[in-house]
Order: C-alpha cells, then sequence, then structure tokens
DNA sequence: ATACATACC
DNA sequence: TACTGGTATGTAT
C-alpha cells in the first residue's frame, strides 16, 4: 500500500497483498495489509497473527481509513472500465474491433520478438538491505537484535526484525509493537537513525567497482544499478583482454566519447598499447561467434567476480545481480536469488517466456498495487494471462501508450539499451523539482505559514543550486485525514521564478484559499512546493556559465534515497530448480584481480551516475576543488557545498539580490531560445 | 493548464 | 502513541 511498494522493490518477492484473491471487489480492511509471507526465518511465529496485529494497531488510523477511501475509488474506477468495455461490445462493430485489434497486434508482437538482443548482458545490481547493511558494519552487535533504519517510517530492518514481520516502509510504532507482543515483551525494536552520508560513501565505493564493468551504468538510487556488460565481454572475451585492460579500455573509449562531444580534441596516446582502443565499432562484432550458452556461463562467472568485488571494495556489503536480454527482465531476476545471488535469463524466446509467464504482473515494473488489482479484476493475474488476454487489455485501458506497455511486458520486451535512455531523459532534463515536509498536525495558523516559508526557502536554494527557474508554482497539502490537495499556478507568460521572496506570495496565497474553500477542519499535516516547467536553456555560452555557478568540481551525484531490507550474507547455492531459471552461484575462487587500474582516471564513471549532465558543448570550467562563486553577490566562497549553500541562502535571505533577479526574470521573453539570462550580466 | 493518482526507490 | 520524501508520469477534466 503506501507501499507495500518498498518491500517489493527489495527482496521479498514473497510480498502480496491479500486481497489479490479476491476480485474486483475487496475493500475489507484486509485487503489493505500486506505482509509477508513466510520466508526463512518466520517459522514460530505466524503471519496471521502479524497481520491482526496490524490491523487492530493501526486499522483505525487516519491513514487507514484514507486507505480505504482510495481502494473504494479504485474498485468504482474497475466498475465503471467494466461497464464501458460492456457498452462498447454490446455495440455493432464492437466484436469487430475486438478481432481487428487482435490482428493488429500480432506484427507488433512479432517484431518485439525479433527485436531481442542476442546475449543476456544487461544486469541489474541490487544491494541487499543497503541501509542495514552499512549500519551492520559497524554495529555488529545489532546482528542478533531486532533492528530497523529509521524511526517513524522504517527503510530497513535486519533479518531479526523481518521474522516479526517488521518491513520496510512500515510505521515504526507498529514495529515496536509486533515485535513486543510477538517476543512477549523480551525484545525490543532497536531504531538507528539514517546516516545517508554513510550509504552515499558505500554507494560510491559500489559504483566505482561496477562503473568498470560499465562506464555508462546508470545509478538509479543509491543501492540499485543498471549496466550493459555487451562492451566489456567483447573486450573481456572477444579480445581476451585480462580485466585491468578491458576496465582502461572502456574507461579510455569513454573518455574520447565525451571529448569528442566537448569538442575537445584528442585525449588517447598512451593509455594503453595502441591495441587497445576498442570503441563502438567492434564491439558489437567481436562476440558474435559466441555461442548464447557459451555467454551465459560468460556473464554469469564475470558478475559473480563483479559482485566479489563490490564485497570487498565495501568492506563487506552484498549484492545481488539479474542478468537478460532487457532491463525489465534483468529487474525481476535480480530479486530471485537473494540476498547475494544472482539469477541469468537465458536470451531465447522460449527461455524468456519460460522465466516470465508464471510470475505474477506486480513483478513488472511499473504496475503497482492499483495497476494489479485493476488487472485482477479482469481475471489477469500472472504474465501468461496478461498475455493471453491482450486483446482485452486494449480495450481496458484507453491510453495507447498503456496498452502498449503492457502488451510488449507480457511478450518480456523493455529497454536493454543505457544510451537510448540516457538521450531521451538528458535531452530532456530535469522537469520539476519540489520539497515536502510532514509535521505534526494541529498547528496553529501561523505555524503553518512559517513552515510554507521555510520550504520556499529550501526549495528556492536548490533550484538556485541548479540554476532552475520555473514557470509553475504547485502547492501540496495533505490534511490530517490524509487527504492530498493540490493547486498549481503557472506566471504570466515568459515569467520565470527561483526566489523564496517571489514564492511566497503566490504560495501563501494559494494556501489561504485552499483553506477557506475547504469543507471540513484544514488540519495541515504536510505541505509541500513544486516548482516546473522550467525556463529552457539553449545557449551553450549560458550553460558554460550555469556550468561554473553549479558545478563544483567534484560534488558527488546526488542520488534518491531508497530504502531496502533483509540482509544476511550467506552466499549459499541456490534454490534453481526449474531449468529456464539458471541461478548460478559458482566459482568463489578466482579474482586475481584486486588491485586497482593504477592512477584511476576513472571519474568518467560518476558522470553518468544520476545527474543530468550539463550537456554536450560545455567543458565543466573548473574552480578550486574547495572554493566556489556565489551567484548571487559573486564572492568566492571557500569550503565545501554545504558552505556554499549555506551561504547562498543566507545571500538569499537578504533578499537584496534576490529581488533582482526575480525583476529582470520577469522580463518576457517570448521565445524560447532567448539568450539573455539574467545571470549571465553578473558574469558576463 | 490544472487536479489528483500512481509508481518507483 | 500518530504511516516519508523527491521526481516523473498518467488520467481526467
Amino acid at each position: 500500500m503506501t507501499d507495500s511498494k518498498h518491500e517489493e522493490a527489495n527482496e521479498e518477492h514473497n510480498v502480496h497483498v491479500s486481497s489479490s484473491n479476491d476480485v474486483a471487489t475487496s475493500t475489507s480492511a484486509s485487503a489493505l495489509i500486506v505482509s509477508a509471507t513466510d520466508k526463512a526465518g518466520m517459522e514460530g511465529i505466524d503471519r496471521t497473527k502479524i497481520d491482526a496485529i496490524i490491523l487492530r494497531e493501526s486499522g483505525n488510523s487516519n491513514f487507514m481509513k484514507q486507505q480505504r477511501k482510495r481502494d473504494a475509488a479504485v474498485d468504482e474506477r474497475i466498475a465503471k472500465m467494466k461497464k464501458r468495455l460492456d457498452d462498447h461490445m454490446q455495440q455493432n462493430g464492437g466484436p469487430q474491433a475486438w478481432e481487428d485489434a487482435e490482428r493488429r497486434m500480432q506484427p507488433e508482437i512479432d517484431r518485439l520478438i525479433k527485436k531481442r538482443k542476442r546475449l543476456s548482458t544487461c544486469v541489474v545490481v541490487d544491494m541487499d538491505a543497503f541501509y542495514m547493511s552499512c549500519e551492520l558494519l559497524s554495529r555488529p552487535d545489532l546482528n542478533d537484535k531486532p533492528a530497523v533504519v529509521g524511526g517513524g517510517m522504517i527503510l530497513t530492518s535486519n533479518y531479526v526484525a523481518r521474522k516479526y514481520g517488521v518491513r520496510s516502509a512500515m510505521a515504526g510504532w507498529i514495529a515496536d509493537k509486533l515485535v513486543e507482543e510477538l517476543s512477549n515483551g523480551k525484545e525490543k525494536l532497536v531504531h538507528v537513525p539514517s546516516n545517508f552520508d554513510l550509504y552515499t560513501k558505500k554507494a560510491h565505493e559500489v559504483r566505482s567497482v561496477l562503473g568498470e564493468y560499465d562506464p555508462k551504468m546508470r545509478a538509479y538510487s543509491l543501492d540499485e544499478a543498471y549496466l550493459d556488460l555487451e562492451p566489456y565481454l567483447s573486450l573481456r572475451l572477444g579480445r581476451g583482454l585480462k580485466h585491468e585492460e578491458v576496465v582502461a579500455a572502456l574507461s579510455a573509449a569513454e573518455q574520447s566519447t565525451i571529448d569528442e562531444e566537448e569538442e575537445d580534441e584528442d585525449i588517447e596516446g598512451e593509455k594503453d598499447d595502441g591495441d587497445s582502443k576498442p570503441s563502438a565499432e567492434n564491439k558489437d562484432a567481436s562476440l558474435d561467434y559466441l555461442s548464447p550458452d557459451a555467454a551465459l556461463k560468460a556473464t554469469t562467472t564475470i558478475v559473480d567476480e563483479m559482485r566479489q568485488k563490490v564485497f570487498e571494495a565495501t568492506g563487506g556489503l552484498t549484492c545481488s545481480a539479474g542478468l537478460a536480454n532487457n532491463f525489465m527482465l534483468s529487474k525481476i531476476a535480480s530479486d530471485l536469488n537473494k540476498p547475494n545471488g544472482q539469477c541469468i535469463v537465458g536470451p531465447t524466446n522460449k527461455e524468456i517466456l519460460n522465466f516470465l509467464r508464471p510470475m505474477k504482473v506486480r513483478k513488472i515494473g511499473g504496475i503497482g498495487r492499483v495497476t494489479e488489482k485493476t488487472l485482477n479484476a479482469f481475471g489477469i493475474k500472472t504474465v501468461q494471462e496478461l498475455y493471453d488476454h491482450r486483446t482485452l487489455v486494449q480495450f481496458i485501458f484507453a491510453k495507447q501508450a498503456t496498452a502498449n506497455f503492457l502488451l510488449q511486458r507480457s511478450v518480456g520486451w523493455s529497454n536493454s539499451d543505457l544510451n537510448s535512455k540516457d538521450e531521451e531523459e538528458e535531452s530532456m532534463g530535469q522537469k520539476g523539482i519540489s520539497k515536502e515536509r510532514t509535521f505534526r498536525a494541529g498547528r496553529t495558523w501561523g505555524e503553518v505559514n512559517s513552515k510554507l516559508e521555510e520550504i520556499a526557502v529550501a526549495l528556492s536554494g536548490a533550484m538556485l543550486r541548479k540554476n532552475l527557474f520555473a514557470h509553475t508554482i504547485t502547492l501540496k497539502v495533505k490534511l490530517a485525514t490524509f487527504d492530498v490537495l493540490s493547486r498549481a499556478k503557472s506566471m504570466a507568460r515568459g515569467v520565470y521564478i527561483q526566489s523564496s521572496q517571489e514564492m511566497i506570495p503566490i504560495v501563501s496565497k494559494i494556501l489561504s484559499d485552499l483553506k477557506k474553500e475547504h469543507k471540513g477542519a484544514f488540519n495541515v499535516r504536510l505541505l509541500g512546493i513544486r516548482c516546473s516547467n522550467f525556463k529552457e536553456e539553449t545557449d551553450s555560452r549560458q550553460k558554460q556559465l550555469d556550468a561554473f555557478l553549479v558545478k563544483k568540481p567534484e560534488s558527488i551525484p546526488p542520488a534518491p534515497t531508497a530504502p531496502d531490507t533483509v540482509s544476511f550474507p550467506k552466499r549459499s547455492d541456490v534454490h534453481d530448480e526449474d531449468e529456464t531459471n539458471q541461478t548460478r552461484e559458482q566459482n568463489l575462487a578466482l579474482s586475481p584481480y584486486h588491485q586497482k587500474t593504477v592512477g584511476t582516471s576513472s571519474p568518467p564513471v560518476r558522470r553518468h551516475v544520476s545527474s543530468p549532465r550539463p550537456s554536450k558543448a560545455t567543458a565543466a570550467v573548473s574552480l578550486p576543488a574547495d572554493e566556489a562563486v556565489c551567484p548571487i553577490c559573486s564572492k568566492v566562497i571557500p569550503g565545501d557545498n554545504d558552505n556554499l549553500n549555506r551561504h547562498v541562502d543566507a545571500c538569499l535571505n537578504a533578499g537584496t539580490v534576490a529581488k533582482l533577479v526575480g525583476e529582470s526574470n520577469k522580463e518576457v521573453d517570448q521565445r524560447p531560445s532567448k539568450k539573455r539570462r539574467v545571470l549571465e550580466d553578473f558574469f558576463a
């Protein structure tokens, strides 16, 4: 629910929503409870007991009431969809349209199947119980007590806590109750406050290993990354290079790609013996000779090595991996042998379908609780059924994009190319930025308003750091009832804002209007502000300035937070039953590769991690590593990012320049590619 | 363009 | 005693 997704995202793939059996109409309270099926360690404690406690403790909370309300709304929508479908089929053209749709889909299906990547080189790496595992490195004593990371909301739990049904996304007080009751008061749940600096540091250790295998690796969160091993494989196997040589070659190739983009010139030279100058052309060709079987074996071994290196580089953190010929499949596979395991899905259509067909549709990334429920209501629970009822699906989901997405997934097709994703996302840039804050309901109106201002200042600071100017601002309010309201306001044409001074009057007005128009108590528990519709940046000179202003030289790419679950290094062999699901777990031996590529010019690894690149034609102008220039007052600010941020906030609060910025920004520039920009004037 | 929902980690 | 936060995108109007 709020998020069974948290669990699902982790290795608890046995998690289910208890309502899923009951097609279409469950609104019962139990429908809202998510619980774990018996994983190892659950013996002795009854799952129904866990469910009962959760229900008793939280069943009457405002939160749960809201959940039930939403659940009812979903049921209502499903009912409407059914009716619409019936009506459609009653019409004259109905049945005919059905057949037409069926016929139209077939070529698309064939096309997708033909398009599959030849080898299973797409890898999803997922850290095991990441936050908790990080903590356990320095707190081994917590291994035998029930412990979690997080207070009010649990981010991750250790193995002992999971025995009591404690899992991520659970409210802290419920978790406490579970442990207390189920241990008959003998145990008490330990809460470890989250320490994101630590997790970020560990994540970078992980990424520096993964980046050796694919410099284009994408980090989706602190604990999860996507890689394509094809270039690595073609050098290691096709060219017979050693790991270190491959790493050097990949990194050189990546570097030269970047330099090309940046219109720089030669870089190569002594990176490696002139031999290893790989790059795009030879990588596709060089694996052609490799049989799928041999490739599976080799890839499995290499990913095992890679995970071993992650273990070593992090001082003992384990991860799991999934391998397949696209990322949808790898993602599912990465979950199957958690913790500390991996799973490879063979590249043939037959293997893919055997792997996928029995899966619950919920396993598919992008299908959440609601979509699952909707599909279930139409008799679709597994991927097999999703495929069998593909025509029905076309009719249920009005939006073609959605129906198409489901069709693709039902035949096991998804993106397998990190680069294309790269371009898509990168060319589009960030779409919005927001800050929100939950607090205890029942504040005075004055307090609520000052919260709002705090949020505006924080958001403004973040926008300043990223040099973003927004055309639209949205206020989000969550009431004590958990009802969520939002109101957006767009500026006049060509007007963009960034400073908190500009935001505050707008959102304050929206807030008071909302309060007026809302019937019933207006007891606020959360406020959020979102800014979107950013001003386009098209001028490359401007971009250089932006890079100068915004980029602190080696600032680490910020990664969104992510929770996790279970822990437990049990490098055991695996539940590898069915023939399609080849789980290996093997050669623990190996890895003569311990030390790294010498001077390690591995910065390129980071480039692709998460933050939007300044983009082409922009060489980041460098500053001394521990200085930055305040874009407001132009002073050089020594110290780290925090220091800069503090200064910038102070500057903003001083209000002086903010006013200036605001003024000039209000000038109308009708064309998207207008050069004039405020800050440019400051620095030109 | 706006409101609200869904999904993801 | 009290169920997160940040971002993107879909759906409906």
